[in-house]
DNA sequence: CATGAATGAGGCTTCATTCAT
DNA sequence: GATGAATGAAGCCTCATTCAT
């Protein structure tokens, strides 16, 4: 008995759906088809193997949309800004927004590697790397334009990216910091990772005090 | 709870050991007890229930084991030293140097948490707040004692310290970077953070470069 | 029962050579029919049930094809000689080199009747019967006639024709035999023992009947 | 729950004589795990695992207990008989025996080797050549002492033992021809393929009786 | 007629866990 | 305390078959 209406376009979306909830929840060793095919609507877990070859393989094909996804949505909203300053900027607040209102698929993203074959591995981190790069190249930017100055390139990009990354891991919208707040912050840490106010203050001694407004906020010890 | 009496002394460390290891490769779910009895020592898997009670069981008590075990180092190291500026030096060179030279069990501990019986989590959860407990207590000393400013303290905490832990997912010593210079570059960034430079340069105005021998190499983009 | 007229013409006979291939590699049991349906040109394997009901009923439809087959090419060959010298000799010949030159159909119709329903079987060991009735009773027919004498027909019908057909098992064309060689060799075998040249050279040299008493019992038709 | 006095002496029997039932009645693909875990008096299936590592080395595992066991049979029974129509006689004699006491196992060795793995698998037919082989050197030897004369040697070796082998494939005990009777038909069979007889006969020219004691046996009339 | 999605039963295998020895 | 057999649940995957399109 077939589920009338049912086509791959309409049906993937809904396994892909319940894919990443049981992923996120359970990890992938711990999930299992079972739950995943119920979740997806499915009667019995065989119909799965219509969209994939083996658990493996769906893992595969789930993080790669994923990241193919995060880089369409990467393009678009940080390729337009101009200038490492802005462009830092832009990059921290979209990584973090993503990371924080896609945590699920994002956290995925980055706890699962593990799991994949070698070769679908390599194929993911090159993927990856593309994300990786795209932060990398502001920051070479900025040092050579002078406006960062950082110790050591790779280890800077590398730490900088994981603190970001790592916000999917506790922070929760909807408490005390909200979502503008929790960016502001950590634009503010960037930018003193990469001296780049430093920097701007030096090259303008007397520029009197930049955000102002946002700085008293932002001493106060939170509760 | 643990176990006392068993003959721990030279069995149970083999299998801490052997058990760190297949958690590190495979994970909670992706390991199993017939491995780990082999990699221990036993030939059948059965006499694995002599040191504890089920599997999960052995998760915790790793993860405690472990992370008692960091706690200790961590107050022999870092309690002796006095002053927000010292310590957080003192902390950042101590968790990095954890973290790196204990790969594996830093990972375990931060990675497996889901597994873990509600009621072991908050065991364990407990243990590991004092760990972070410590860390954002030299911060809020800081910032009271006007060393350090930050904009929200759980916040940056929370990120620093992410940042910090997760050194030992991509940094494997005997790389380009030393482990001296990691630690460096690390405490350089942490400070930045914290405002702690700049506010250590406006202090002692006319104070020369502090660290200067480090800052030579440190600006340099790596290759 | 087979399906009459759907476009059989050039569909079937694709089927039909997918299906033997993978039945000999495989056996009915370790085959399947999304392979068949792929090696028969289909996309998808739902189409084979146009073709047939079930996949038991592919294989009867197949084994009776085959028997059929067989059928007819041994009628055409060796009903029209004559006598049961010549007869056996052109009985062993055809049996031979449809043996090896279609190796995979014949041995699947000798392996597979384990897999047909019961009332399938009774109908294919019904066809399969008339051919081994042929072998038979050119066999009788030579007993008979005194130019064969053996001790139990029944069992030397069987022995023999088994002989025969496992050919198919262990010959392959273009060794160090040919199959003209291979032909003469148990043409030799199977007169031999039918006693077939002995009682020739004895009829042509006067020879004294030997073992009298016991051969006239042992060319008896046993029931 | 433990069935308690089991250890693996006792145990593998049953589960090589449940699985030799399973196996000659449907077939290695045919058959199934759970059947045999019942069978040999499991509960569960995962208690056979104990045994074997898979279904196919449990097929290996059995072909070769089989084959073993055939061939210490075989050399007791025939390698203190001298000369080769001697041997020859035993030879069927035996084989004709084991092949029809045994049916099950015999059937089981000589259909299932498709489903071995390449490496089981040559390790099979390593064990099986020592067993044709032994056959072969007999007919050799009848060859060289002139006792026999054939065409082919490796043709009619093949063609003889799958005459004799295929024995279990129709033959029931308990029907209208003894056991007894069979071996006697049979060694005529075989001796005249082999042109024993003949020889025979044309070097004793005068003699009467051939085979004295064979013949006695044949005389008798079959129940 | 062909296609491909859905179904559900069932197959092999793994595993944590128990327990007699 | 160690061993290895037994257990049973569960996991992944395959397959014949049905049916809407």
């Amino acid at each position: 008995m077939r589920k009338v209406g049912s086509s791959r376009k309409a049906t993937w979306p809904m396994i892909r759906r319940a894919g990443v909830d049981l992923l996120y929840r359970h990890g992938f060793e711990g999930m299992n088809l079972r739950e995943l095919a119920k979740a997806a609507g499915f009667r019995g877990k065989g119909s799965l193997y219509n969209y994939f070859e083996s658990k493996e393989d769906f893992l595969f094909i789930l993080m790669c949309d994923i990241m193919e996804e995060i880089l369409r949505d990467l393009e678009s909203n940080v390729s337009p800004v101009d200038g490492p300053l802005e462009r830092i900027k832009a990059f921290v607040r979209f990584h973090i927004e993503w990371h924080t209102t896609r945590r699920e698929e994002t956290f995925i993203s980055h706890m699962e590697m593990r799991s994949l074959t070698p070769e679908h591995c390599v194929t993911y981190v090159a993927l990856r790397k593309r994300y990786e790069r795209f932060f990398q190249d502001i920051i070479m930017a900025g040092c050579e334009s002078g406006e960062f100055r950082i110790s050591d390139v790779p280890i800077v990009v590398q730490s900088t990216l994981s603190m970001l990354t790592s916000v999917c891991t506790w922070y929760h919208p909807g408490g005390r910091v909200s979502l503008e707040e929790l960016v502001a912050i950590h634009i503010r840490m960037v930018l003193a990772i990469l001296n780049a106010n430093a920097i701007a203050e030096s090259q303008h001694l007397s520029a009197s005090r930049q955000n102002e407004d946002v700085e008293k906020r932002l001493t106060r010890k939170s509760g």
